[in-house]
DNA sequence: GTGAAAGCGCTAACAG
DNA sequence: CTGTTAGCGCTTTCAC
């Protein structure tokens, strides 16, 4: 049905070997074109509407120009910003073979299985976190596949991996914070476990401690872990009724994501407590509302573009066999100042 | 490298077709399988750690499990609503192999071009508006790859097509806003020009007419296309400055898209007026932070998420050339009711 | 400078 | 119930 190189060879009067070097115009090895034959199959290619078969060429060559990314989900715009730091830097030399686990173990095999069936040229991927499939990681490296690891790594597993620095999320937060001249400050969080969760308490830790904020900051854990909407207004109203009870007056909240700065926002906007006069909020991940001007949530931006501009930079040296270091990349954040923080007065 | 079907079936004793088919287990015409043989490829295949070179089998079978889906761009959240309902969809069937056009037009060329080269089963795509590229998508159809369109249609050529409904989405803001009592009701454009802005304002006419608010309902076109943050911010303004210079009052303002109606609430916020006690604020399309409760935006929930359901949906059964109709398919509307409206007093 | 031939790994007739 | 054979469309040695 569709042209086959050998129909154009046929074509231009010469033989497949030739037509395919013509086209493709590399010279492996040391095979030169007189420039009528190339010319001459180009145009008969053109005019015919070649277009090669790239599931042949992969089969031959063993280069598919895909790469395979997985990401957790597309629910909030977390993992579609490492996406789009993806894409973009792949493009043009890749195109993404796109898969979400959704947080279920058996996708997540499923998906990578597929990943090296299709024998795409690397892969990116963000890990669940079940044990389980650990060894489906193992089986990719076992095949030589390429593979970077984004946001989180995998233990007693040698990978490169590309993170967000949460550690420094939380310091900065601090630091910011205590700039403005904010002493009693309080780190709420919601109760999930999760190592990033502890990389943030230990940055806050360490912020505390340098800036002598040991008698006045602290970290609320309200233990209410939140899935349903519900379940977040409860929790920010938790941590409000918390931090407006507590002597003396906490001035500065920092909320462990801005999912929940948002609850707590709206919290306050019902309570008819000003932000930031009585209290200064501020969140971490910057995701999109907190740019909006009708929100401008104060928030340590998760730089999670970079991270995924960086995991494919990386993939791609890699896949071209360039040295790269092995220590995880862990990509630094920035504090993006706006209408809910102020200086104490 | 990897182990290949052959060895499996030397490894088995038995040739290469009997351990493709033991390993699949389908019996195409009528090929019977002793349970034994099957049993022993496939431990021995499970084993050696078989996996089938999904490459080989499809230049062998023209079937890739894959599907090209092109998006406008992954800025927003619009085209990942989409995104979303088609890989909830196809899965486990098909993979997408994800390209990004941007509105490049050589870029959209470009990825179709590989998709079609990748011989993907079929192909969701949301048309750029680049007429140069028009022929490309043709090309899709000469190959007879199933194709489907999502939001918008193009030109002079017939094709499967789920949209959302613009019509009635501006149509049933007018209907609830006039139901909550209002009727001097404004809806305001930017000026950006497009198929889905014109059937917003034949919907908002329309409805206008219907409900007899000629004398009190009007369209405001500022012809401020915005670009830049700066832009959204006087055009956000003029339009509030418009409204609150017109005799008789407004009392309600509909926003061609949610992000006129987030820049238009931070104007009010700034200026201390009250939404909705002065003015019912609602947008169109829905985007994830009006759902927040510290925005509360009223908005006509555009179903985007249903859009690449259907879409998905529809491909899959041409694929398996099922009986399709030919009509665009136009996802309804879903009005949104929050913070930013309410009855008039 | 160009062509012939083998092979990538799989599937699908067609025989037996 | 199973094996043989001939491709799918391309790349790449190797020989001329």
């Amino acid at each position: 049905m569709a042209v086959t190189l050998k129909e154009v060879a046929r074509m231009a009067g010469v033989s497949p070997s030739t037509a395919s070097h013509a086209i493709r115009g590399i010279h492996p090895g040391k095979r030169a074109l007189s420039a009528l034959t190339i010319k001459r199959v180009r145009e008969v290619a053109e005019q015919l509407g070649y277009r090669p078969n790239l599931l042949a060429a992969g089969l031959a060559n063993n280069k598919t120009f895909t790469i395979g990314v997985m990401v957790a989900n597309l629910r909030g715009n977390f993992h579609e910003r490492i996406l789009k730091g993806i894409t973009e830097t792949i493009y043009p030399e890749y195109t993404p073979l796109l898969s979400v686990h959704n947080n279920q173990p058996d996708r997540e095999h499923r998906e990578i299985e597929f990943f090296i069936g299709k024998h795409v040229d690397g892969i990116i991927a963000a890990y669940s976190g079940y044990q389980q499939n650990i060894h489906i990681y193992r089986e990719i490296q076992k095949y030589k596949i390429p593979l970077v690891l984004v946001d989180r790594g995998i233990e007693d597993f040698q990978c490169h991996l590309v993170k967000s620095d949460y550690y420094n999320s939380a310091y900065i937060a601090v630091e910011t914070l205590n700039k403005l001249g904010h002493r009693n400050i309080v780190f709420a969080l919601s109760g999930r476990q999760s190592e990033n969760t502890n990389m943030l308490i230990d940055g806050f830790k360490a912020a505390v401690s340098e800036k002598n904020l040991n008698e006045s900051a602290e970290i609320y854990n309200a233990d209410m872990p939140a899935s349903s909407e519900d379940d977040s207004k409860n929790l920010a109203e938790n941590i409000v009724d918390y931090i407006k009870s507590k002597k003396p007056q906490t001035t500065a909240l920092l909320a462990e994501r801005d999912w929940l700065a948002y609850e707590i926002l709206a919290v306050c906007q019902e309570r008819g407590i000003k932000i930031p006069q009585e209290i200064s909020l501020m969140g971490i991940e910057d995701s999109d509302p907190s740019a909006l001007r009708c929100v401008g949530l104060s928030s340590v931006r998760i730089e999670l573009h970079e991270v995924g501009r960086r995991a494919a930079d990386l993939l791609v040296k890699i896949i071209n066999s360039a040295e790269v270091g092995n220590e995880p990349l862990a990509v630094k954040p920035t504090v993006m100042l706006r209408r809910t923080t102020s200086p104490l007065k």
